[in-house]
Parts: C-alpha cells; structure tokens; sequence
RNA sequence: CGGGCCGUAGCUCAGUAGGCUAGAGCGCCACGUUUGGGACGUGGAAGUCGUGAGUUCGAGUCUCGCCGGCCCGACCA
C-alpha cells in the first residue's frame, strides 16, 4: 500500500487522554480511533493487525477440529429465561424491540450455541462437536479503561464444546490449552496456563491464559516448589503477600477456558442415547480469546520509546518502504523509480509492503512515522543507497543498517519472511 | 458505582486577581528555500472557550446542574 493514499495520518503529540501505552501508540499511529470511553474505530493499519489476530486464532481452532460460524449478537430475552441468566449477568445490555419484545447485546453466547446444536445433535455419535465464532461482543463494564484492554464493544472469539462423556472432555480441553498456547506464541505474546476459580459454573478451577506485564490488572502467583501458576484470586488471602512460597507478577488475561459441565445441557433439555441406548447428559466447556486484546497486549509488551515493534506475524505490513527526498531532479527520478520496481518486485513474491512514496516529506519524518507504526522490516532507497546500487536494510528490533544490493533484494527479503 | 483529575483552534497546551478585539507551538493553505532523524522564511485560514442556568456593569476565569474523557478503587458471570 502507498502511504500518500492512506487515509489515516500519525500524529506528532501523544493523545492526552490515552494513558496506558496501547491506547496511546495505537492512536498516535492511526491505528485505532476512539468514539467512546472502551469503543474504538479500527482504522486501515489496526484493521489488518486485528484481522492477522483473527486469522491465527481461525487456524488453531480449525486445527482443534472447530468449526467456524456466526451467531446473531441479537439475543431475545427467552433464552436467558431458560437458563436464569436475565437479571444475573450484570454486564450485559438490554434493549427493547417492537411489540415489547426485549433483547440484548451478545456478552456471551451460551444460550444461543446450546439450542443451536442441539437441533442437529441426534445421539452419541454425533459427539463431540465444537463450534466457535469470531464476533465482537458487548459488556457493560462499569469502567472501561487501557484502550484496547478492557471496552465495551470488543472482538471475542468464543469456542464451545461438547461431549458425551467426562474423558472426552477433559482430551479436548487439553488440546483446547496447547491450541491455545500455540495462539499467544505465533502472535509474540508469552503466555502462561493459569488456574483460576470455575466461577459460577464449576466447582472446579478454570484456566486463564495470563501474559506477564506491569500493564495488567490481574495478579498471577507462581508457586517456587511446584511451579504451578494460580491467580490471585484462589490464593487464601494470608498468602497474597507471601514472596517467599509465591513469585508475584502483574499480568494481563488474554484467554480464559472453562468447564461448564451440564449447566447449559440441561437448562435446554439437551440429552442424547448412548451406546447403550439410555439418555445421557452432555458436558460443555467454554473458551474465550479476545482478538482485541491480544492486540492491545502485544502493543503493551512490544514497544519502546519511539513506538510499536510489531512481531512479523501481525504486523500489519511485513515492510516498510522509505523514498526519501532529493532536491535534483534526476536523482529523484532515480529514486522514484527503483522504490516503484522495488516495491512491485515485493508484492509479487506476496510480500506486504506500506510504500512511504509521499512527496517533498523530510527524511526525519519518513524515520519518526516507520519508527512509530513499528513494522518488523525498514527498507530506504536515497541518493546515497543508489550510489551503491542498494537499499538500506534496517529491523525494528535492532540499530543494526546495511546495505543490500538492489538485484539481491527481493530475494533477501524473501528468505527473511521465511525465518 | 465511590474517590480524584480534566474539557480553550485539527493536535498538545498557556490564559495571572473576573476587564474590553482569546494566545502559543505543532499541524493545515499559498509562495520561496531545503532533503539521512520529525527543516526554514514570509503571508494566511482556523475558536458558539463541552453544555445549560446563575452571580456580576462585565464570565474562558466564580457558583450549581448536565454531558463527555482519563486515573485509583470496587466489579469483571
């Protein structure tokens, strides 16, 4: 993509309002733009990162034998008679339809997946069956904060499985946390499997997925004897203090999978025969990972003191390509047309590049904006790189610049993309 | 939902004790010069001072209500 046509602009000065780093980066580089306190636009740049997120996140669970669908984020209100659910879920928004119909916003959508598949599961055999969706949820937080951390509208993918039998289960659910952990791994995060409480559903714990950072708001306790990670929240509160038994760390949650037993099963009536021909209960779990979020956590953990360094697999362009100026005229011709040729040689190996193609814009400014936006892979063509016939090849993560030869390029960056 | 901070040009902010035509930097427009770390000169456009009421001869400035944003806490099925 040419810089000169996209819409979006960096900014100089850091928004004002945009406290914790993500906000802050992400807006300052046109990333994102906010309408509302945890509501934000995602604009052509953070578009394509959220999408990468996405796309990661759809091939891990189709690789865990998922399927993908979309369920409405309408919901009428008689499904959480169902289940009670109506008045207890405090988060979600409610709004009234024609003929006094009431519905709310999707917050979560065990009541429309459990009907869902119970109109096309017949018997045992059809189990297990997991289906998820990627679709932007709603929750009316009390105080939404930490830009892409914690809104009110944010994307969620949600995974729910079911199983004929506890052992099923438990196999799946553990394929589900590797799945999981391949997710934070291929997106540059560090994820680490957290016990947490089962919360309303279970008596057993759940399992959170918590990316260490002093950005989170969570507290994660490593146990020094056994190395087990927990949340605070299921240490006895004598012990919330105790370094000595704990190694404590603030962390954000960027997944969260959870047993739901027959909870849902049995509020729709959903039963089938097993082999032996009797009626068996049907056991769910329950898997979340906010796309949204993971984005606002790579931004948080990724990043120094003059912007992003977006891992490769999000980036939103593998490269960044920078034509600078030329005060001659044929200089500037030179320059013109080896970014063109090089930025054409790129795309046709499938190579994603932002052109910094923008006329007459100071060397400084065209260095400051690639910083800023952080993509993994700079590449400046000047008067002084074609004195050599070359490029300047310069990484994110390192100060390190050299120089590649024009005919070499396309085949450097190439392997590069490889590693 | 409790507590705190804040709202003045597109952005970041200043605005003394209430005082007459509301300022700066950046950005933007025009022209010229410049081009390896956010260049410079000259000229220019741009503001119902969040909003409503009140106090006052006079309100960006004081008082109250409302709206909106950020932070701390509670909450986070």
């Amino acid at each position: 993509m040419k810089q000169s046509h996209l819409f979006t602009k960096t900014r100089k000065d850091a928004p004002a309002d945009a406290d914790s780093p993500n906000a802050r980066l992400l807006t300052q580089a046109g990333f994102i733009s906010q309408l509302a306190a945890g509501i934000y636009t995602y604009l052509p740049l953070g578009l394509r990162v959220l999408d990468k997120i996405k796309n990661i996140v759809r091939e891990e669970m189709d690789a865990l034998g998922a399927q993908e669908v979309l369920m409405p984020a309408l919901h009428p209100k008689h499904l959480y008679d169902s289940t009670d659910r109506w008045d207890k879920i405090d988060v979600m928004f409610k709004l009234d339809g024609a003929g006094g119909k009431k519905y709310s916003l999707s917050s979560t959508a065990e009541e429309v997946v459990t009907p869902l598949v119970k109109e096309f599961v017949n018997s045992y055999k059809d189990l297990p069956v997991a289906v998820y969706q990627i679709q932007d949820k709603f929750r009316n937080e009390p105080r939404a904060k930490s830009g892409l951390l914690r809104g009110r509208e944010f994307s969620m993918k949600d995974l729910y499985s079911f199983h004929a039998d506890e052992a099923d289960f438990l196999d799946f659910y553990e394929k589900a946390k590797v799945a999981y952990l391949n997710v934070y791994t291929r997106c540059g995060l560090d994820a680490v499997v957290t016990a947490a409480s089962g919360g309303v559903f279970t008596e057993k714990h759940s399992h959170e997925f918590q990316v260490a950072t002093d950005a989170g708001e969570d507290h994660i306790y490593i146990d020094r004897a056994s190395g087990e990670v927990m949340n605070r929240e299921i240490i006895p509160e004598e012990d919330w203090k105790n370094e000595e038994k704990y190694e404590i760390k603030k962390s954000i949650e960027v997944g969260n999978i959870f047993p739901l037993e027959c909870r849902f099963s049995e509020a729709f009536k959903m039963k089938v025969p097993g082999a032996d021909g009797k009626m068996v209960d049907i056991i769910m779990g329950c898997y979340g990972i906010g796309p949204s979020r993971v984005m606002g956590s790579i931004v948080e953990v990724h990043n120094d003191e003059r912007g992003m360094i977006w891992p490769k697999s999000v980036a939103p362009f593998a490269v960044h390509l920078l034509s600078l100026s030329s005060k001659d005229e044929e200089v500037q011709n030179r320059i013109d047309n080896a970014s063109e040729d090089l930025y054409q040689g790129l795309k046709d190996v499938g190579v994603e590049v932002l052109w910094d193609d923008r006329p007459g814009v100071s060397p400084g400014a065209k260095f400051g904006d690639a910083d800023l936006i952080g993509l993994p892979l700079r590449l400046v063509i000047s008067q002084k790189t074609l004195v050599d016939d070359s490029v300047e090849w310069k990484e994110r993560t390192s100060t390190d610049m050299n120089l590649v030869k024009l005919s070499d390029i396309v085949a450097s960056v190439d392997a590069w993309m490889e590693e």
